[in-house]
DNA sequence: TACGTGCGATCTGTGTGCAATACTCATCAC
DNA sequence: GTGATGAGTATTGCACACAGATCGCACGTA
């Protein structure tokens, strides 16, 4: 039950139902949501742990402050560790990767829903890396930055402009060039991260 | 509360009074530690979050398997997450460090606890760096390793040549040759690392 | 003798209650 | 009018209680 609660609070979260700052009333929530505090709690210790809520010893839980300079810090953060997946993935099966990686671009061109087709597409990317412990750190730090994302997401098409970098990287990496993928990935979430600050 | 309980359930882990695989009874321990199975149960489930046990729904939590495969994930990936801290301080902190590093180093030679003294000059050189994730990260993925180091530090003398290889990297630091210090700091933790594999 | 089955004990997962602390708001002094 | 103070309320943090699930063991059967 705690994952769901996390999933569910993480929900609301990203897409602002719950916005920066706000303290989580825990006896209003789990009514809501139709459970008692004790698992609530224990969905709300895990979601601080992980950086999206914040404890505050005899005060409960706040939702974390919205800092568009903690933006700055995570997308070069989640592209060292993209890269770094990229690097610990086995030969044989980075072989394998750039068609599975074209073909989800070819689907996001269809797709309406486009972040979540670029989760798809870094999901993607990363799934060979054999260090479970790196993708368990990638896996906590995506949330957070998700909430910018999504806060930031707005009028701009950079869809296309994604989509070509993604093929760009896909190339690389059939041309065994790692170094060149992980530098093209890098610009690729340091661009994205250049459209948030604009807005 | 919490954070007094996760530190004595990781030492007790660290050092081998909980071993791999136990399943940890919650009553029981909850009595011995003189609390309420409530607040162990959310420290259990923070360190679980972290990786050090494992939550098996509806059998509790063991703590986690001992692999030393594991370890040779875990080495690398610190190895490269403090590399990165140091990418990532700015010049300024970094023109100050090498003699804060050198000052442990020489402290280390007098101290009797050595592990704990190349813990500090760790947690120094990423002190300064200004991403809070990225530390978090680290901080989080450090008591996973530091159960295999306790585990097989026995007989063999690291310290001399450890003690070497962190003035290395300081000098490095000191030329201003960070990719020189980066890569001596992975061989750093990779030589730590074979010492493990051969116990 | 080996294997499947059923029962009892144990433990986890969740719900509820209570004390301590933090917050709100009205009152009072300056 | 503004800031401090105190009582009342709300909320958290912890302890306890109960239901469901799991595990171990004995028994029965092939």
């Amino acid at each position: 039950m705690r994952g769901e609660l996390i999933e569910e609070i993480t929900a609301r979260v990203l897409d602002g139902r719950f916005p920066a700052d706000t303290r989580i009333n825990e006896v209003r929530l789990a009514s809501e949501l139709g459970v008692s505090r004790t698992p609530l709690r224990e969905a709300l210790i895990g979601l601080a742990d992980r950086g999206l809520l914040v404890a505050a010893p005899g005060r409960g839980f706040l939702v974390a402050p919205f800092d568009p300079q903690e933006a700055r810090r995570l997308y070069p953060l989640v592209a060292e560790l993209e890269a770094l997946a990229l690097r610990w993935t086995s030969p044989l099966e980075l072989a394998s990767l750039p068609d599975a990686l074209d073909r989800i671009s070819d689907e996001i061109a269809d797709s309406c829903d486009l972040p979540a087709a670029d989760d798809r597409w870094h999901a993607m990317l990363t799934s060979r890396c054999d260090n479970p412990h790196l993708l368990r750190l990638i896996e906590q730090t995506k949330p957070l930055l998700k909430r910018y994302e999504t806060a930031y997401f707005g009028g701009r098409d950079r869809a296309a402009e994604s989509v070509a970098e993604h093929r760009e990287i896909a190339a690389a990496l059939r041309a065994d060039d790692l170094p060149g993928a992980s530098a093209l990935l890098v610009r690729n979430w340091v661009k994205a991260l250049a459209y948030l600050k604009g807005s």
